[in-house]
DNA sequence: CTATAATTCGTTCATATCGATCACTTTCAC
DNA sequence: GTGAAAGTGATCGATATGAACGAATTATAG
């Protein structure tokens, strides 16, 4: 199973212009192949033999890796999810960081790489803990690679403009997931948003006195866990009333929200997966034109 | 990723002139790579650790990406501590990387940085907000934001190699503070050592199955809070002797830790503080050569 | 299979960097 | 003061890099 790579991609990956590398393979200094239109087809073999022979160790020698997302396609996607899922049992943070960096560079989106990667890995992973395959260790360790690559990949994103409008949000009460909301902050931050994770555990009353301070025009909420949920129901509405007194929009999404459990919730947009935050964030800008005259370019 | 920068950049970053700076390259005091055309490239993390070195000031830091008033700000510690604590409380996440990197450049260690800055300031944060003069959210906020800049600053410091002895460690059973833990990780990393945080809650059984399998030279414990005296004892003394049997180093800290409490303890070190942290696995990488024969460079 | 969007091709061109050299300043021993 | 040694910044022609362009190729969805 011999995978190709583009020059784009390799460019990307070891921090030269695409120019540069054309140049380098036409002089012979990198092992090419060709498609039969003309196209260069780069082996990872070659790219590694190359980065020896002249002694670069440059930008992330490592980070072209193995998936190596030439394409969009589903398959792509599922192999990087099983490797990702691989590699965090076994502690490897250099995989990890390579398979899901490497969808960034392809042009995958955040929604994307969340959705369709990341959250079936560590499902994964959450599942064998579960089941007493895993030891807990690995799992948490699991949680800490991820939470590091998208502390990396945020930095990677362009940071937003002050004129962008602002988003905040976080887990309330009593659950402790950190990593969906941090990838909700990843996903707006794509978008051009302002936005800014409050982190876990976040009283309901202390969001309500967030919007009132910051006035974001998005408020989102992961609720991965609820202890009492009677309560939860109360204090939401509370938030909800308060977020639409400030003209924030609140987003919902999470494991936690069931079926029966969201019935008797009022919120702006139920989000089942990033994809959805998305979609709703950008339907939120494309009409803000209509009220503050802002659009964002 | 790993963005490489020209002499150039660099250059009027540290405002010398582009010969000098390729002489200092070619000297060996700046660790240079090269592009396959010869032209010189120059990692942040060989900038910062030369500057350091050096003592230079930085002239334009943001031409390299760090933040624009990085290098130019007043050094002394003390007065570091408040205005973290006020960029914390604001929210300014830019101030507050500012004075934490500004440290970092000039040659403060991460204990000194910890122990005397970014403590005081979380801790000021936290009586706040138990006073009832700040909102909740605002002291989740601080924490994220220094959370952030702890990633940022793990980046900025060198990858240590395989060699390198390991570490890990983490936060037990209810224990939900996630920062000591990560400037553990830090001060350890900066020493050299493979040190990786598990995160918080782990269970005393896992941690023990994670020093079985994945035998480190040291593990610590950061602990913040402790839900059951009693349970936490008891366990605590089964960790202890497995980390013994694997020849494992067992650190100890944190503001739950009080005098009585440790009476009841083995441990093979007790840490109040960042630095005594840093001086314990000093003498533990200084004394390595009698059991392991590994000296660290 | 076909239509369409996205990517890569080869080329050109402006700019940046290379190594080497030179004039100048500082330091320091005599 | 003098001269050697060392460091700095500026300059040179030659070469390398990165961005832009229309045209051709590839990937993906219908």
């Amino acid at each position: 199973m011999k995978q190709l790579l583009t020059p784009h991609q390799v460019a990307k990956a070891i921090g030269v212009s695409e120019s540069s590398l054309k140049r380098w393979c036409d002089k012979g200094m990198l092992a090419t192949q060709r498609t039969a239109g003309g196209h260069r087809r780069l082996t990872i073999e070659a790219v590694l033999e190359f980065m020896r022979e002249s002694g670069h160790e440059m930008a992330q020698p490592e980070l072209i890796g193995l998936p190596a997302a030439v394409g969009k396609g589903t398959v792509v996607v599922e192999r990087a999810s099983e490797m990702l899922r691989e590699a965090l049992i076994a502690g490897d943070e250099g995989v990890a960081r390579r398979t899901i960096l490497d969808l960034f560079l392809a042009k995958q989106s955040v929604p994307v790489i969340g959705d369709r990667v990341i959250a079936p890995a560590l499902s994964h992973v959450g599942q064998c803990w579960a089941e007493g395959t895993l030891e807990v260790y690995q799992e948490r360790r699991s949680c800490e690679i991820v939470s590091r690559v998208l502390h990396e990949w945020r930095g990677l994103i362009a940071t937003p403009s002050a004129q962008a409008p602002r988003a905040i949000g976080g887990t309330v009460e009593a659950d402790p997931y950190v990593l969906p909301t941090s990838l909700c902050e990843l996903t707006l931050r794509e978008l051009g948003w302002q936005a800014e994770s409050y982190g876990t555990r976040l009283p309901f009353a202390t969001l309500i006195a967030a919007v009132r301070d910051v006035r974001p025009r998005l408020c989102w909420l992961s609720v991965s866990y609820i202890a009492d949920e009677a309560e939860f129901i109360a204090k939401f509405a509370e938030l909800f009333d308060a977020t639409q007194a400030c003209g924030t929009a609140l987003a919902v999404g999470g494991t936690a929200l069931h079926e029966p459990l969201r019935c008797q919730l009022r919120y702006s947009a139920f989000c089942d997966q990033l994809a959805h935050l998305a979609a709703f964030a950008t339907s939120l800008t494309s009409t803000s034109s209509n009220d503050s005259g802002q659009v964002n370019p």
